[in-house]
DNA sequence: GCAGGGATCAGGGCTAGCCCGGGGGTTCGA
DNA sequence: TCGAACCCCCGGGCTAGCCCTGATCCCTGC
């Protein structure tokens, strides 16, 4: 199988390029950015690009980004993932929207070659490989936006001006409210967003969080809804 | 002055089509998203190309980073980027890495078609346009990032924790440290990060945001440090 | 040796924030 | 008409978190 490779670390790269020659793969380039994958793709037509998520010239989502660009313009192409961790909504969206031919794995999570080359076959098929971490955090987001979805707009108004970092009484004052309607909007707040009381948890912070995570990527301010 | 649109409302783009036939430009294409912004500009070869920042499918950067893609593929093609408040990496990582024909405004602060007008001939005629606030919020986050850098390790490690929603008891637990412990190192991140006592501010909201905010778009963890 | 920085910890005080209980008014659908 | 949902507000109590002061120890560079 003709495999391209983009990861921005030469050594990975290049070790990847490798592994897959010994599993009877043909890779066929290796490259290290998301303008250069694209390029690899159109050059080479590949059976799979593997890609790493971050790459230059940000290393937050240039990987897949390109893996967008890719499925758009070579549907054929597989395309499996890589990442340290799980990353945020492009690969998620693209998961979610074109599951076909498409894998998402975390590299700690591959713990002998077979695991890579056994994601590839059921890639390369036209199949979905997901690590089960990366299912929980979509399920996990899902849960969260339709818990956000849930909360009164007013409660939506106190929520995203506490992701601002305003104390209460800033919100008060914002909003015309007193401090005590603030305190009542935020116990509704943590109550619907299921943060009950536990002693190991900073409520108000996983609140903020939970706001500002269902923009990710780059959420600093609201959410356009989609149009009907 | 052919210029190419790109917003999902079809209200604004058909509007700024009307006003921009009215200031004697020529509109030669109005479209929905970041695809069809790369295929118009394609198709049209516009002397500047006039987007709004987000668009489906997730509407957070397509149209910056569709306007990447087009700075990439059409250098003398300029760039008038809009948005309702300020976005993160990928506009300002544009902005930094390629000034020339390149424009950044907010829609709320365009009082009237003379301001938009000015920009588009500043753009096309290479020089830069940003928002003031545009550049405040690219000056804080540098400033962000630097003070982030001079926390000590054991800092960084009470603030990655703290951003994780967890209670100054279970950082303690987690860090092997007293309770007290934990308040002093949050006291001098408060301090390093400039973070005074301030009635209207929840500070360790905002010590949060910052740390978010230092890998903007998509951080769910540590960012990679870019090679030498 | 000494000063500065970093790490750790303590006693004690204060308050913003959370929450319990309660109340009132408006709107809308069954 | 009545109940549910939403919005607004209060009195009162409790505590996690912040901060002041102070202390000790270790390491590094001058």
């Amino acid at each position: 199988m003709r495999i391209v490779i983009a990861d921005d670390s030469v050594l990975l790269r290049e070790g990847l390029s490798r592994l897959l020659a010994e599993v009877g793969h043909n890779p066929v380039a290796a490259v290290g950015d998301g303008e250069a994958l694209v390029d690899a793709v159109e050059a080479h037509q590949p059976d799979l690009a593997l890609i790493d998520i971050r790459m230059p010239p940000t290393f937050t989502h240039e990987g897949a980004v390109a893996a967008t660009e890719v499925r758009r313009r070579w549907p054929a192409v597989g395309i499996l993932l890589l990442s340290q961790s799980i990353e945020g909504r492009y690969a998620l969206e693209l998961a979610r929207s074109h599951p076909q031919r498409f894998g998402y794995l975390l590299k700690d999570h591959i713990l002998d070659v077979s695991v890579l080359a056994d994601a590839i076959a059921t890639v390369a098929g036209g199949g979905t490989v997901l690590d089960p971490d990366v299912v929980a955090q979509f399920l996990g987001r899902r849960s969260t936006l339709e818990r956000i979805d849930a909360l009164t707009a007013r409660e939506q108004d106190v929520l995203a001006a506490m992701a601002e970092g305003r104390s209460n009484r800033a919100i008060a004052t914002r909003l015309s409210l007193t401090d005590k309607t603030v305190e009542t909007h935020i116990g509704s707040i943590l109550t619907k967003l299921d943060l009950l009381p536990q002693p190991d948890d900073h409520r108000r912070v996983l609140a903020v969080r939970a706001w500002l995570d269902r923009t990710a990527p780059g959420g600093n301010d609201d959410r356009r809804r989609p149009p009907p």
